[in-house]
DNA sequence: AGCCAGGGACCAT
DNA sequence: ATGGTCCATGGC
């Protein structure tokens, strides 16, 4: 086990931030994560978080996932202290990290988040993951990985909507298709330095557009100025920043405020 | 019963 | 480029 103490971090509103829908809080303070095909488990005590697994695991696998080395309240400090709606969000959500997940996993995740809800959202992949996943063991905990593009392949857009995907179905057919046939290349993806040269190669996929790409962009690439638009930023845009979010005074962090922006409208009051 | 949920494809102007 | 409309499903 690892234990280490960290500033501006929290399970809890890292859990309840949306990013990744397969961590659980299990019990009070601890929870249990699965991210491709890696389970985790972790408790945190104040600014003490404990990590269930070996030194390796942490440095290789998690540091770069939670974004451990970055200093998040370097993005605070710059927030403009006379925006008090985005000061009182960061202060709500400061202890939020943007995830670096897998990216494929992230692109039939945000599929099917589409229009959905996020507890709907979170047994959708939980149903797609026992179907086709392989099936792991880690201790004593048995758990199911994400499916891989291959064993995703064997799913028709009926086997799909058996699960729940609705008209999403077929997104994921032709999402995976694509990309296993070589039309739309992964690792490709990976290594474009640019926001929107990554953006504009996902776009191509069936089902992806500006929102899920953004999506795709900040949680799997980790391309800090992405910035999804979703119903519940568009009302806050809306209501709080009527002459445009200041694009300009956060590049190269727009990613994390719009995460403190959509954390807050989830979870005030 | 109708509205909403981390939207996008497709079509009409 | 912009603006409808339709697309599944479950919770309220």
């Amino acid at each position: 086990m690892i234990t280490v103490e960290l500033d501006n971090f929290s399970l809890k509103e890292i859990c309840q931030s949306g990013q990744c829908f397969r961590m659980y809080e299990t019990e009070e303070n601890t929870y249990e994560l699965i991210a491709g095909d890696q389970y985790l488990k972790m408790t945190q005590d104040g600014g003490i978080v404990n990590f269930h697994c070996s030194d390796m695991e942490f440095i290789c696998y998690w540091v770069p996932y939670f974004d451990i080395d970055a200093d998040y309240s370097s993005y605070i400090a710059k927030i403009n202290p006379r925006d008090t709606y985005l000061s009182a969000a960061a202060e709500c959500g400061s202890g939020i990290r943007i995830l670096q997940q897998d990216l494929w996993e992230m692109i039939i995740t945000f599929l099917i988040s589409q229009q959905n809800n996020i507890s709907r959202i979170r047994g959708c992949v939980e149903r797609l993951c026992e179907a086709y996943g392989e099936k792991k063991i880690s201790g004593e905990k048995e758990y199911y990985a994400f499916p891989n593009p291959e064993r995703l392949a064997a799913a028709s857009e009926d086997d799909l909507r058996g699960l729940g995907m609705g008209y999403r179905a077929r997104y994921i057919v032709e999402t995976t298709r694509s990309i296993l046939n070589g039309e739309i290349s992964l690792d490709r993806i990976y290594q474009y330095r640019y926001y929107s040269r990554a953006k504009q190669e996902l776009l191509k996929l069936s089902g992806v557009g500006e929102k899920v790409a953004d999506c795709i962009c900040l949680f799997a690439l980790h391309h800090m100025d992405a910035f999804p638009i979703d119903t519940h930023i568009r009302q806050v845009l809306d209501e709080h920043y009527k002459r445009g979010f200041p694009n300009r005074r956060y590049r190269g962090m727009r990613g994390i405020m719009q995460q403190y922006i959509f954390y807050y409208e989830l979870n005030k009051k």
